[in-house]
DNA sequence: AATCCTGTTGATCGGATGATCTATAAATCT
DNA sequence: AGATTTATAGATCATCCGATCAACAGGATT
């Protein structure tokens, strides 16, 4: 038993990484393991479980983590970090650019951020155990996305209609409902959600009669 | 102690109820605090809590449900059931009414049926879970909803656009969207979603060139 | 090579949890 | 009213789980 002669000690990341790692590498492999860990079977899921996928013993999560809170926390903050690049918000408002292009390259480049399985999954998880962070970052959202989004659309306009808070969450929802198909509910999907959100988006712009090139 | 002297028998649902009911009752009563409870605190739930919540011995649960998973499969199929009505591919494909109307009617029906704690909450534990009554839903939604909808746009199309399956997914998904943000994420929202769903429904026929009457 | 530091393990604890079983008591029948 | 049935409670089991702690061993220092 225990063949385990094969010594390849380096860069081998699941398989091998025996012992005696410095704390800082250990602690990102442990949060890193977490985090897909996590995403996969629910912040329920038993440590002992993630130690044996780590190849870890589960006594040493104790040591990097106080409590499983705490590791649940890292991996809050591993998740959500830098989800919403800075400069969105002053990209979204550049006028010299026509919005649609706007609002497609914000949404392809969203999407292929928060269309991941880690994302999606911790994320939904996290805003059904009622999560401050969950909020806070939707709160975040409105605020520096959607809301500066609301104020484009506005002055564009042309048709009767007038635009609302609502309808651009609405825009948001389907968009991002792609991923929860695709990620909570495994259903089969576009391998690439670039078509479909080109034409939400046409479709919204249409609506407030905003041409391709304004 | 256990100063309930108060004989009110019948027609209190929590409070009392004390013992001995008959099993149709109780298994109902066991049924319905269990739909409650779980779409609060999610499927692993406790089941001391679930019997303190119903004001019963934990041990009784398990005399109407062999295991806790069986319990939950009851949740699912009380959860579950009923909740497509079976008459709704007709009334959408009935061409004799203008398709605004039809689409109009059919969510704002449907979003009244399922923007609701329970069922959004269980609906979305079940779909992390990876629950197959999950993805049956939503497979029979595609095709017994939206697929025959798909039909009734393209018939009606008058742009150049020419539908898919895909665009009717995202109208969906933009709406199911009101109801996340509400119970799962607990942000606020409009108290009532009439508007924002005509909104979403007339943004949705614009672009296709199909007018309120057709 | 011996020493020291500390990352890691293995054993274990206390409480929680799903599930079982027997005794009790409420309702029904005769 | 007494006997019978069975819904319910109470006690308990086996396991699991988060967390603790002393002992061990890898690796750098000297």
């Amino acid at each position: 038993m225990d063949a385990r002669l094969d010594n390849q000690p380096d860069e081998n990341e699941d398989a091998s990484a025996r012992r005696r790692l410095p704390p800082k590498e250990r602690r990102r492999q442990i949060v890193d393991g977490a985090v897909t860990f996590f995403a996969e079977v629910g912040l329920d899921g038993k440590t002992r479980d993630l130690a044996k996928r780590l190849g870890v013993t589960q006594s040493l999560l104790f040591n990097y983590f106080a409590t499983k809170d705490d590791l649940i926390e890292a991996v809050y903050e591993k998740v959500y970090l830098d989800r919403l690049s800075p400069d969105w918000p002053e990209r979204l408002t550049d006028r010299s650019q026509p919005l649609r292009g706007r609002l497609l390259a914000f949404y392809k480049e969203y999407s292929s951020l928060i269309f991941q399985q880690e994302w999606m999954r911790i994320f939904m998880f996290s805003g059904l155990a009622g999560a401050a962070l969950n909020r806070r970052y939707l709160e975040h959202l409105g605020e520096v996305i959607l809301r500066p989004l609301l104020v484009e659309i506005e002055a564009l306009a042309r048709g009767t209609a007038r635009p609302s808070m609502e309808d651009v969450w609405n825009l948001h929802g389907g968009i991002v409902y792609i991923g929860i198909r695709k990620h909570i509910y495994q259903m089969p999907g576009p391998d690439d959600p670039s078509e479909a959100i080109t034409r939400a988006v046409d479709r919204f712009l249409t609506f407030f009669d905003i041409g391709p090139e304004d």
